[in-house]
DNA sequence: GGATTTTACGCATTTCGTAAGTATT
DNA sequence: AATACTTACGAAATGCGTAAAATCC
């Protein structure tokens, strides 16, 4: 048994049972990987995959508890890598931020301004997703640390830690009639509606916070990010529905936000990240740079 | 990286930083081990020994750190050989218990019977030890399977199942004074006893019995295994105190058993093994005879 | 027939062992 | 002086690549 053997088992389950296609991405031949397989399963006396003549089909059940440990093991390396160039110079290598809209410009940008004052050799990369989409990069291993806005299952695999938390405001035109009186979930149902994507920044508790008092949305537009939702709210379209830190009082100045923390329940900005992953003392600073910056929204 | 540089390190932790002993444990010369760390540590990049000129003398942080990752390394793959070799033939290996006198001589026997029945081909090795050696002992690996009847402390890398629950005894002699009228700890007191060494077999739950009550005990004969305790008993010594269970009515017919339980706080015999360590099947088979004997103890 | 896997064989690389050299106690 | 580690070099073992054969769809 050696490393190679164990990265194999991995690549090949990645690679639907295709041997050629497992070489590719090891950059060796096939016929190396056909060998090592047979070394491999040859030492432990018990074929690991399912086999339709020469073709792999699957995995034996023998195969797939080997599987759990092979993880175990392709995870343990890869830390011991992490931890060996960290320890080398903690200025260099990457950081995968996974994100929200909402979050990579309302949020992000004064801890990732921070960061890269201590961090400047640490190159980093955001990518955008929607929510549902940012736990399966965290697990794919694509992104390092996700930041969610929605509900984020109970997972034994992840760190979660709460952020921050944060609630909706309305913003309308300076004129609207909302400008006046007290705000209530019917008057707010009597105008349509913009706000954001199903599953996006807290739509969820929008969508729960009209149906517990049995109010029907018109929602005219459903966007995945604040900008749009504003732009159409200048031209009139309706009332706008958005997460409150993303109303900016500077360039907002004709537009005016009113508090709806009494109406729709608060949300919760959330960190979350691998288990049994180690992270660089960079992402480590990161996160906690994440939470220095919320303890600061909140005074 | 490869696995025996891996397995390298943990020889090393385990012969204070040898390498002479490293190399005769793992069956190879020692200028091999001098290249291999060696090559390993350049790798890395960074030195995960503390040097005193040649000599070896510890690890560096660095090291601690990579040395979790190794010990889960090593896990893992033990693992997958012995998930490989039980699937081969699960009436094969070897199964190492650890346990006190009283568990072997009166508990074990009959689960042990029923598993030889089942298992024929796996060897049983027993290993008696006092309690605080059991689980050092599955801590080294020494054994797979600890039974202890003492307090077991919280502990993130063990599985604890409770077997059973039971509750000490009185032996006498058939015309001893305490054959008749109701037992009270104070009318124990009042006698030479004869009990377990302390730390065996519930020792601290007779201790705090009468420490409870202001009595003081004067302990004539300490003793690892219950025979000891009831030859003595015999012989007019005085009163024996012992686990409930290790009272034969067939063998012990001169002798007279008064149960404890509701003066001194009843014990639990209990199941340690280690977690992430897989156990092959004739193990957790094993177990379950241990439970389904527990039951049957209570019927 | 094109794609995929296995087998055969030579070459390159890795790793070991022997032996000699250097440092440590 | 004895023990422990490193370096040098040749030998054995391991693993890869090329090429051809076998199999699958």
């Amino acid at each position: 048994m050696n490393l190679s053997q164990i990265e194999l088992l991995r690549v090949l389950h990645e690679t639907d049972f295709n041997l050629s296609k497992a070489a590719e991405k090891m950059h060796i031949v096939q016929s190396a990987v056909s060998r090592q397989l047979q070394l491999f399963e040859n030492e432990l006396g018990s074929p690991l995959f399912e086999r339709k003549g020469k073709k792999l089909q699957g995995m034996t059940p023998l195969g797939l508890k080997i599987m759990e440990e092979v993880a175990v093991i392709n995870r343990a390396k890869k830390n011991i890598q992490t931890l060996a160039s960290d320890y080398l110079d903690s200025n260099q290598g990457t950081l995968h931020i996974a994100t929200t809209h909402t979050q990579a410009k309302y949020f992000l940008t004064t801890p990732i301004r921070r960061f890269k004052e201590k961090y400047p050799g640490v190159k980093i990369y955001m990518v955008q997703a929607s929510p549902e989409q940012l736990i399966d990069q965290i697990h794919s291993r694509t992104a390092d640390i996700a930041i969610c806005t929605e509900k984020v299952d109970e997972d034994a695999n992840l760190v979660i830690k709460t952020c921050y938390e944060w609630s909706h405001a309305a913003v309308i035109p300076q004129d609207h009639p909302l400008s006046q009186g007290e705000i209530t979930l019917e008057r707010l149902a009597a105008y349509p509606i913009l706000t954001y994507s199903f599953g996006f920044t807290g739509r969820s508790n929008i969508e729960s916070a009209f149906k517990s008092v049995g109010v029907d949305l018109d929602i005219t537009l459903a966007a995945t990010d604040t900008d749009v939702i504003k732009t159409y709210v200048r031209l009139g379209m309706g009332v706008g529905l958005i997460a409150g830190m993303a109303f900016d009082p500077l360039t907002d100045q004709d537009l005016l936000a009113r508090d709806l923390s009494h109406l729709i329940s608060r949300s919760s900005t959330k960190i979350a990240y691998l288990k049994h992953n180690y992270l660089p003392q960079y992402s480590q600073h990161f996160i906690d740079e994440l939470l220095l910056a919320a303890r600061d929204m909140h005074a």
